[in-house]
RNA sequence: GUGGGUGUAGCUCAGCUGGUAGAGCAUCGGAUUGUGGCUCCGAGCGUCGCGGGUUCGAGCCCCGUCACUCACCCCA
């Protein structure tokens, strides 16, 4: 039998890519405690029906991209494509409402879609995600967008700039996906292949279709922003203005649509620039969704949410500065000298300091190419000769020098090599 | 699900109009037997994705297949 691989579209982070996205992480949990988010963990698998609810029946996701199974021949459950379904379950599941007013969570971790991979789209891909519950208004989508636009900042993607689309309520919805089916249905010749059948199934996608000759028609359709209601409309004037008040960059883009069903109102994405991301341009997918928490058994509770694709994050941001490495490297000179090696290296180690070692019991030389490699700064050698006399060789590998030093005053002594930097 | 591209050492790749495999990096060893980095010398490492075909002979040609990848679709 053939070596295991990885599963397609899954893929193992070997440590300096491990090192990236843990360091986005901790820039996103540094960032959400600025904001007061506060983060929260929930099941990669849930039951199915959690997914078909909250995404809608008629999505991708649920039509042919979920990772669902029976368990045991009991349980429609599924591997969670997206955070929301699940964060949401859990609030109303804690009736967390019953605690606070307003609920500001964050979470991360795996996603799973069944989709054919490309650059920046895998089958297995993380999130890091932000939900704020039980505030209504257009200030906190605005403060919610701030806190996303200042992590893009901080985790290094150059020009941030958020596109913003209002879907308007439920009835303004309806309006305009009727408007829009009587606009586009005569010119259903002139549409593409795909949008002809995406007129039967979410006419809301022709918007954003990339095909040239869809584009030319979608020009002149009605707008979703001249449907909304006056409170619709208070709501996405108020926010441009607070995103204005807040020198948060922001375009609108009557557009934008969203492939989930649940979003009502706000709606926002940020994309990449350049091409970095291929034709996955979008690096973070948001919006209100205001109705979700009750179809879930809530009670009526506004909510307002984003999502950050984290590969695709890291195709955008450049890598942080590598962390401080190897502190000691310490050599035993001879092979009789390994245990009592391993017995210095576990004082260091205790002391707090990274420590490295290398007992296989190879020669001097290539242990200390060893250390030179890892990237040490000082290495101790303990040989025969020292350690009959109770002390070590402390070798300062960048400047080249070397001292001896005796056991007891060895920590005071790497404590002063540290510092001297 | 649809279309294109690519598959040669651990990694990045070279391999002329077919003659039975190479470089750099990495790994390991050595250059007066207890001293790294630079340099030099040397070593190991390849079912040339897999299967079939054409041919005296295929890594190079043909067919199939699988994988990866890019684009479409969709989305983070």
């Amino acid at each position: 039998m053939s070596a295991p691989r990885a599963v397609k579209g899954m893929h193992d982070l070997l440590p300096d890519r491990t090192a990236h996205a843990a360091w986005l992480e901790a820039r996103f949990r540094e960032v959400a405690r600025r904001w007061s988010f506060d983060e929260i963990r929930t099941p990669v698998v849930e039951p199915t029906e959690l997914f078909v609810r909250s995404i809608g029946e008629s999505t991708d996701i649920v039509e042919k991209e979920m990772y669902s199974f029976v368990d045991k021949g009991q349980d429609a459950l599924t591997l969670r494509p997206e955070g929301t379904a699940g964060v949401v379950r859990a609030y109303v599941e804690h009736a967390v409402w019953t605690q606070e007013p307003v609920t500001r969570w964050i979470y991360m971790g795996p996603m799973f879609r069944r989709e054919r991979p490309a650059r920046g789209r895998y089958r297995q891909f993380h999130q890091l995600g932000a939900e704020l519950f039980g505030d209504p208004g257009p200030y906190a989508d605005a403060e919610l967008i701030d806190m996303l636009v200042t992590f893009l900042r901080e985790a290094g993607v150059a020009d941030v700039e958020v596109l913003l689309n209002s879907l308007g309520g439920p009835e303004a919805r309806r309006a305009y996906r009727h408007a829009l089916v009587e606009y586009l249905e005569p010119r259903r010749p002139a549409l593409s292949a795909d949008s002809q059948r995406r007129l039967a199934s979410n006419p809301l996608r022709v918007l954003d279709s990339k095909a040239p000759e869809d584009r030319e028609v979608v020009a002149h359709a009605p707008r979703i922003t001249d449907f909304l209601n006056a409170e619709d409309r208070a709501h996405l004037d108020g926010l441009r203005a607070a995103l204005d008040r807040l020198q948060v960059p922001h375009r609108l883009e009557p557009t934008l649509v969203r492939g989930l069903d649940y979003y009502d109102r706000t709606l926002f994405e940020v994309r990449g620039r350049g091409g970095e991301l291929g034709a996955q341009d979008a690096v973070c997918g948001g919006g209100r969704y205001d109705g979700l928490v009750e179809t879930m058994g809530g009670p009526p509770t506004p909510a307002v949410g984003f999502a950050i694709g984290l590969e695709r994050l890291m195709l955008l941001a450049p890598p942080p500065p590598p962390p401080p490495g190897t502190d000691v490297f310490v050599v035993a000179v001879g092979a009789a000298e390994r245990l009592e090696a391993a017995v210095i290296a576990r004082e260091l180690r205790a002391e707090g300091l990274s420590v490295e070692t290398d007992l296989r019991g190879g020669s001097l030389r290539s242990q200390l190419r060893r250390a030179d490699r890892v990237g040490a700064r000082l290495a101790l050698l303990v040989g025969s000769d020292e350690l009959a006399r109770g002390v070590v060789q402390l070798r300062d590998l960048r400047a080249g020098r070397q001292r001896e030093v005796g056991r007891d005053a060895l920590r005071a002594a790497i404590r002063a090599e540290r510092s001297a930097t």
